[in-house]
RNA sequence: GGGCGGUUAGCUCAGUUGGUUAGAGCGUCUGAUUUACAUUCAGAAGGUCGAGGGUUCGAGUCCCUCACUGCCCA
């Protein structure tokens, strides 16, 4: 058998990928007795004399198309294969489903960024059709892309499953969702101020929108209090505004009611200069405060978000002075077309030359950014759809879908691990404010809605009895009329059901418009579950795998995403889309950012992956996905050649490429001291040039997981070089040795605990106990124990001490394969292939034939009766004697080779223990044990230690190592004074303790007693300790 | 302003319902290469658990206040 010394993961990558693909092992479908998915095309076979697989489904958190994945997303989908892996081992049909979001203003805005910056060109040059094209392209490669990148990782996802939010089938679902909460109306079409990007010429979300500090102005001016006839009075009231161009939209004036100053005005009227109109002035104590200022504040209900809410609370009219790109509108009169900020100077100007103008002051301002854009957004109210989520105002129906998706959570149909974000979940669908699902992009699900405006006479002529009463097109067509009172109009709104093509032809020949805008992203990603089963059909892949099992994201999406699919969910299926949800830890950069696209800090998992392998970056994030909240990940930049390492500063995230002199577009450097050179570097933002050195990513804590595949891949290597002659089949009770039973026991232990906190998404703690398994138990103990047993002379025959080792050892190495499998797919299924071609029969108590490939064995199940706890204490202080020769060995600077002989004194049972694994000594600790027992006594010119148990009258055994000439009395004194100090410190406490009445009176028993022994045992190493100096002396 | 986190060894993090002497990986120091693995092995040093108060026989763990820090919502 020819083995590398060292782990490939690149050639195992290679390797196993395209076998799993051939296997099918990441395909799921549902059973055939639910008959054939249309989806996948295929049914699960009946699996003979048995009943059909338990479902287990993930839905992965679909990654949006504008732009690769970062560690992240690394971390998200490591979380999901694992999961997947091991409900697939543990005998469910269990699918991942993969699939990309075309995520609306996102994907847009950078596209249109790329165009203008290299074109020159706006998406108003290129018009619809085109623009959508171009975003189609890109999505095309960033989608393959991202795919790239989770079958990098290992991803056993469903591939054939591969869904697009724009695509085909989750089309059809959106436009059936939206048709029934039309139907059942519950969706409407509303005013509302939204953030307004005037660049992009869209609304913005809260989330899309940052603030920055900005240097503006604090104008001052006064408008004349008018008269009941409405001439000018002698009195004026003063206000200050930022926006002097919003003077324009003003319809009141407002102070707080109890501000003295202006109590008499209030009532009054005033003239808005500019515009001649009068406008109340208003007490409101919500929105002036006296102490800011003059007190008073004129109020523009359609330009900011604190004066909209004054509007609604007193009744006030909504004036719009604003276009959509940023102009003023024909309310702004002579300064209609004027963009709004050349408008600004024009009307403190006409103000100041009709004395309103009161002074000016500079003043730092927080002003609003679209993240989109990078440009101002202005407060702009504009008509939006929307969906109700609460009950309906006039109690017409009884639909609630926040309130049922709260119930979900609280009644325990959706489980939130940790717990704790439970809160976020409730809280925020408590509030039950209304979804506002349109978005003026071009990019997305057009809004199914046509509509038509006639002159209310005329309607009410033509369409006597009502529009709704068209017989025709029932269940494909709805319809909504809005009468608009004071325009004198009705508005005829139809949402038509998918596939009526000729119906919408139809509606457009009589007039009707499309609405131009489409869907918010969330709206289409909230049916991904659905959608991606079939739904509106009845499939049975929906039948079967809905709801799914665990949701696995993060939890800045919690509200957005999470909390619609539930109520989706229940709306349109009935049934909650997951059972759990589990919230995993974000990835900082070494900073402390959140790592993300924009900030330029994300890091490829694929430069990883190529440093370290697939397996270890999988090991190592598993490990850090446990309830916290975040995990850092500082990163630095290796030399290609010299492997010279730099740490990444945060100048390095920030970079960007720069123009020189000549015009050439100079990149990003990170300079390396030793080689004295500047190399370029990968960032999310832009490449390197082509066929430069590149600095490469490393972060050394992968290291982590590269080191333990290796070593779990050497174990391997041991195990196979020493399987010649293997048989398979049971082992005797009788011929299980000391270290056989304690392994089994571990082991037994070891997989029921790995499997409890899997069960509880707990991978953090799963990984650290499998890891700590693996090497400090299996490896450092049981394969050194074993050695002396395998080894077989040139030419002798076989053994039955040799065959039972080689099946325990085999049958140890099988559970490791198969419980780490999740975590590391690679190196597991390569010793796999190794591992069957010698044993392809293996396992205790009795051996079975091994599965064809690792990905589709059984999960392991923790064999009670292996579990011997007092065993597994006896075996302990066996360790402890060989650390503890080995601590003098360190101590006094023996060389490992050098033979060491033990006298121990100790009680005859632990003697005999120790007699029992006498001959591994050797191989553990280079110590061979001389004397055991009672009456030991300490022979000159020695080393001591003690141990925490083994002792004849049930205190601490002695150990005592003869050092003839290389002792070195002052130094076994040292160590023996430090020795005794110690223990002296622990007595004090614990005697401290034990003199303590209420302690002794209110402590459980066994703690008490517990304290006590301790004691006994720490005076007893005291009094050895003590004993051993006396006699240097 | 409201809510949820975090602060434990030089770094990155564990520490389950309060209970014996607070752990790991990396890093540091010392020593090791007859064959599973130097991506290794053995040993060592290193922490008044952010500060202050409280509850308790007993607090890293529970409560309060404060500081710093991150996220979410307004």
């Amino acid at each position: 058998m020819d083995l590398p010394k060292q782990y490939d993961p690149a050639a195992a990558s290679a390797k196993w990928a395209p076998v799993w693909d051939e296997a099918g092992v990441a395909n799921a479908d549902p059973p055939e007795s639910l008959g054939v998915s249309p989806i996948t095309g295929e049914a699960q076979a009946a699996p003979q004399g048995s009943e059909p697989k338990p479902p287990h489904a993930v839905m992965i958190p679909l990654p949006n198309v504008t732009g690769a994945l970062h560690m992240g997303h690394a971390l998200n989908g490591t979380v999901q294969d694992l999961v997947t892996r091991w409900r697939r081992m543990q005998g469910f049909e269990a699918l991942w489903q993969p699939g990309t979001d075309h995520a609306g203003i996102a994907t847009q805005a950078v596209v249109e960024r790329r165009m203008l910056e290299e074109e020159g060109l706006t998406r108003h040059d290129v018009g619809r059709e085109a623009l959508v094209n171009r975003i189609w392209a890109w999505k095309e490669t960033y989608e393959g892309r991202i795919l790239g990148q989770l079958k990098s990782l290992g991803a056993s996802a469903d591939f054939r499953r591969t869904r697009f939010t724009l695509d085909d089938m989750c089309s059809r679902a959106v436009r059936a969702a939206f048709f029934k909460l039309f139907s059942d109306g519950l969706i409407y079409r509303g005013k509302r101020l939204v953030n307004w990007d005037t660049h992009l010429q869209t609304a913005v979300a809260d989330d899309e929108v940052f603030e920055e500090e900005t240097q503006g102005n604090f104008w001052t001016f006064h408008y004349p209090v008018v008269n009941e006839a409405g001439e000018d009075t002698k009195k004026s009231i003063q206000f200050s505004t930022t926006r002097p161009e919003t003077m324009l939209g003003d319809v009141a004036v407002c102070v707080h009611p109890s501000d003295e100053r202006y109590t008499a005005l209030v009532g009054e009227r005033v003239r808005v200069p500019l515009t001649g109109r009068l406008v109340p002035i208003i007490a409101d104590a919500l929105l002036a405060d006296p102490e800011k200022g003059t007190g008073a504040v004129k109020v523009t209900p359609a330009h900011d978000p604190n004066d909209y809410a004054c509007g609604l609370r007193n009744g006030l009219e909504m004036l719009n002075v604003l276009n959509p790109d940023g102009t003023m509108n024909a309310e702004a009169g002579e300064y209609e077309g004027l963009d709004r900020l050349e408008a600004r100077g024009k009307i403190v100007e006409a103000m100041d030359a009709l004395g309103f103008y009161d002074g000016v002051e500079d003043r730092v301002i927080q002003l609003k950014h679209s993240d989109r854009s990078k440009t101002p957004v202005e407060p702009l109210l504009s008509d939006q759809w929307f969906v109700r989520m609460g009950p309906s105002e006039d109690g017409s129906d009884d639909v609630d879908l926040a309130q049922s998706a709260i119930d979900a959570v609280e009644d325990g149909s959706v489980r939130f691990y940790p717990s704790r974000y439970k809160k976020t979940f409730t809280d925020w669908l408590g509030e039950k404010r209304d979804w506002c699902i349109s978005r003026q992009l071009w990019w997305g699900h057009r809004i199914p809605i046509w509509s038509k405006t006639w002159d209310a006479t005329e309607y009410d002529e033509k369409f006597a009895k009502g529009w709704t009463e068209n017989p025709d097109e029932d269940g494909v067509v709805a319809v909504q009329t809005v009468r608009d009172e004071d325009a004198g109009t009705v508005t005829v709104l139809i949402c038509i059901a998918d596939d009526a093509e000729e119906t919408e032809r139809g509606y457009e020949t009589a007039g009707f418009e499309r609405d131009p805008d489409v869907l918010d992203t969330w709206f289409s990603s909230a049916l991904w579950p659905l959608e991606t089963l079939g739904w509106p059909e009845d499939t049975p892949d929906l039948q079967y795998f809905y709801p799914t099992g665990v949701l696995v994201t993060s939890r800045d999406i919690i509200t957005l995403w999470v909390a619609r699919m539930v109520l989706f969910g229940k709306y349109l299926r009935g049934d909650v889309p997951f059972q759990h949800v589990y919230i995993h830890p974000k990835i900082l950069d070494g900073f402390g950012r959140t790592m993300s696209k924009s900030k330029g800090n994300g890091v490829d998992p694929l430069e990883l992956v190529e440093k370290y392998g697939a397996d270890a970056v999988r090991f190592t994030i598993a490990s850090f996905a446990g309830e916290t909240q975040d995990v850092r990940l500082p990163v630095s930049y290796e030399h290609p050649e010299t492997g010279e390492i730099v740490q990444q500063t945060q100048a390095h995230t920030e970079a960007k490429p720069e123009q020189a002199d000549d015009g050439t577009l100079l990149k990003p450097t990170v300079h390396f001291p030793k080689a004295k050179k500047d190399l370029q570097y990968v960032t999310p933002s832009y490449e390197p040039d082509p066929g430069v050195p590149v600095a490469r990513v490393v972060a050394d804590r992968f290291e982590y997981g590269r080191n333990f595949c290796n070593k779990i891949y050497n174990a391997s290597r041991f195990a196979i070089f020493n399987l010649e002659g293997y048989t398979p089949g049971p082992v005797d009770a009788a011929a299980l040795q000391l270290e056989d039973r304690w392994i089994l026991s571990r082991l037994a232990r070891v997989t029921e605990e790995i499997t409890t906190l899997l069960g509880r998404y707990q991978l953090d703690a799963a990984t650290r106990a499998l890891r700590g398994f693996v090497w400090d138990e299996f490896c450092d103990w049981y394969v050194e124990m074993v050695k002396p047993r395998l080894r077989l002379e040139e030419g002798a025959e076989q053994t039955d001490e040799r065959a039972a080792a080689q099946r325990v050892l085999v049958h140890v190495l099988d559970s490791i394969l198969r419980l780490l499998h999740p975590w590391a797919p690679f190196v597991t299924e390569e010793v796999w292939a190794t591992l069957k071609a010698i044993a392809p029969e293996r396992g205790l108590p009795e051996p079975v034939a091994a599965a064809d490939l690792c990905a589709l064995a059984s999960w392991p199940e923790a064999n009670a009766e292996d579990v011997d706890e007092s065993l597994e204490a006896r075996f302990d202080a066996l360790k402890e004697v060989v650390v503890a020769v080995r601590n003098v060995r360190g101590v006094y600077n023996l060389p490992p080779a050098a033979p060491l002989a033990l006298h121990l004194r100790s009680a005859e049972d632990f003697a005999g223990d120790l007699g029992a694994v006498a001959e591994q000594f050797d191989q553990l600790a280079r110590v061979v044990l001389a004397k055991a027992g009672a009456e030991v006594t300490r022979p000159p010119a020695s080393a001591a230690f003690s141990l925490s148990s083994g002792g004849a009258d049930g205190g601490p055994a002695e150990g005592f190592i003869p050092l003839g000439d290389v002792i070195d009395l002052d130094a076994e004194r040292e160590r023996q004074q430090a020795e005794a100090e110690k223990l002296r410190g622990h007595i004090t406490g614990h005697e401290k303790k034990l003199s303590n009445e209420n302690f002794v009176a209110r402590a459980p028993a066994e703690v008490v007693e517990g304290v006590r022994e301790t004691l006994a045992t720490l005076k007893a190493q005291l009094a050895a300790a003590e004993s051993v100096l006396a006699e240097l002396r």
